[in-house]
DNA sequence: CTGAAAGCGCTAACAG
DNA sequence: CTGTTAGCGCTTTCAG
């Protein structure tokens, strides 16, 4: 591996002023940053960013963990966050925390030895354990998608995002409500459903909850599950059905077409995070969208700031605007 | 920030003896190892990776690149690859190409001056540019899911992939058959459907070679043009339809329902990577699959090999076997 | 069994 | 404008 000392010496100067050609200081006579430039390039040198970081306290790597990286919402939000980085000068570490808190702990671990600059963590669950005490670190952390009580976080407000899923489906003449997902929902979704429902004297039949756990990969096939057994034993009791993640949606559009109803004739469906999938089913889904690139551009800006400015213990708590993308799955008019 | 000196100091100790203590050396007297290790936890000490890569010149990081990390076929590769490395006490640098063999240049530069340990690539093109002949640098590079002549390559046979779907669709009863995709086709997908129709010789007319470029988030639509533009032009004049991806088979899917036909009664169609939407959509979506674990577990294991043994040039073309899966939307017998 | 010393590749005062 | 020096945090001989 070419280094620096080899640089130097066939140029024949000090390891200094090749430093100070390769990160652009000024001071050098032209001649000599000519001559260390074109030994620079015939050996393909490439400063060590393992020496600088060590020597600079900057390691100008995130890390990044999430629960799931295959999940669309998931790697939508990584894809931003990569290229967002990356315009700023960093790489970022990636690691599945499969939606265990211990694997969370560890990796933050993990991450705090490589020296991150800083960590964006999707949060599994509504706190990060020991981490909300252990803040003496100065490494900043951001969770996004979650707010979480002693660190920046940057997310919608899903109580909102709830009430669009409300109103549209009021709007569109529904009279019965129905909701799909992890209940109690401590996210807020459901409370935002309801609250929405409630302006206009409305209350969600107790059969209408669906309750049926998102997490993992195989989110679908337990909302087809869940669905399935509804049906079978209610029938259907609701028009309209809000599902707290897209691919809970598309598990319950499945049970809905295999138990024979047709949508949006039958019922209507929206679903929430509207992956790039939600354009591509079949009926094309309507879908509570977080702005990703807002969000992914926000957390950035707040880790940076805060590697600028360590000691401020305000902690910043965005939250950004849902918006909901109507498509098939709930255009129908209820006359 | 904690250091190995601070333990040192605060156990009466030199740093050596914290070194070894920290890495498990035998070597040292039980009563000071249980008093560094009480420290160790006392002051929540985590040795400074960057410091250890520097000195031992081992970075356990593995650089990968691929197009685009939010296509559901790469993120689950990523999603492999990262459980995979961890396994082995790896950590992953994630980065996007989005397909410009420009950037995938720049990453592998960056990469190398980060002193990864390996670099695992999903190319864009057939070629990684001037990487080819700068095989001087000791970081080994493996090709995923492409062959590369002058890099370790791990993948399925694309030929063997086109030959599943082309006898699926001739044990159905199909009798013409159309092919939706790049044109020519390099990577084989093609070249193997065709081949395995000419033993029974059949050939596929001109018009069914729907040509089509996949290449960023908008294949589905692109396809869907296409192949609108097909119906509109010609009227199906197939029944079987190959396409070359699961998302470009999505559009396809779009495409013959919004001109009338229906799937799988009046053609049926196979789709290439099996991405777990496959099985969300409806109808749900035959498609090759690539073997992803075994191709990343394949992947990892090579590079590490290689990092045990760099100056074997004898590169490994690993070729694993695509395997088809039926689902709805080819699964129709033409009598 | 343990400490001293040298050094990984680079940067940043400090002289000159 | 440029070289010398010290040092980032850690590991690893080499003595003892």
């Amino acid at each position: 591996m070419t280094t620096m000392k080899d640089i130097a010496e066939k140029a024949g100067v000090s390891r200094s002023t090749v430093s100070r050609v390769i990160n652009g200081h000024d001071s050098v006579k032209e001649e000599k940053r000519q001559r260390i430039l074109k030994i620079v390039k015939e050996l393909n040198f490439k400063p060590n960013k393992v020496a600088q970081s060590l020597v600079s306290n900057q390691s100008y790597l995130i890390g990044v963990i999430a629960p799931n990286i295959s999940n669309p919402f998931y790697s939508e939000i990584i894809e931003a966050l990569e290229i967002e980085a990356n315009n700023k000068g960093y790489n970022i570490i990636v690691c599945n925390s499969a939606g265990d808190i211990k694997k969370e702990e560890n990796y933050i671990d993990i991450l705090f030895g490589r020296q991150v600059d800083g960590i964006v963590i999707i949060p599994s669950k509504f706190k990060l354990s020991h981490y909300e005490e252990l803040k003496d670190n100065d490494i900043p952390v951001v969770t996004l998608t979650k707010d979480i009580n002693k660190f920046d976080s940057v997310l919608i407000s899903h109580q909102k995002g709830g009430a669009l899923a409300a109103k549209h489906f009021m709007e569109m003449g529904h009279q019965q409500f129905a909701f799909i997902g992890p209940h109690p929902d401590l996210e807020g979704k459901l409370k935002g459903y309801e609250k929405e429902l409630e302006k206009k004297n409305i209350s969600i039949d107790k059969k209408n909850y669906i309750e049926c756990n998102f997490s993992g990969r195989s989110a679908s096939q337990k909302v087809y599950n869940a669905v399935s057994k509804y049906l079978n034993d209610y029938g259907l009791k609701a028009t309209a059905y809000f599902v707290g993640n897209d691919l809970g949606a598309f598990g319950a559009i499945h049970a809905f077409y295999d138990a024979g109803y047709k949508i949006p004739d039958d019922l209507s469906i929206v679903g929430f995070d509207n992956t790039f999938f939600a354009s591509e089913s079949r009926p094309t889904l309507s879908s509570i969208a977080q702005p990703i690139d807002k969000m992914v551009k926000v957390t950035i800006d707040i880790l940076l700031r805060r590697l600028k400015d360590k000691d401020n213990l305000n902690f910043e708590h965005k939250f950004l605007e849902p918006e909901l993308i109507v498509r098939e799955s709930s255009d129908y008019k209820i006359k």
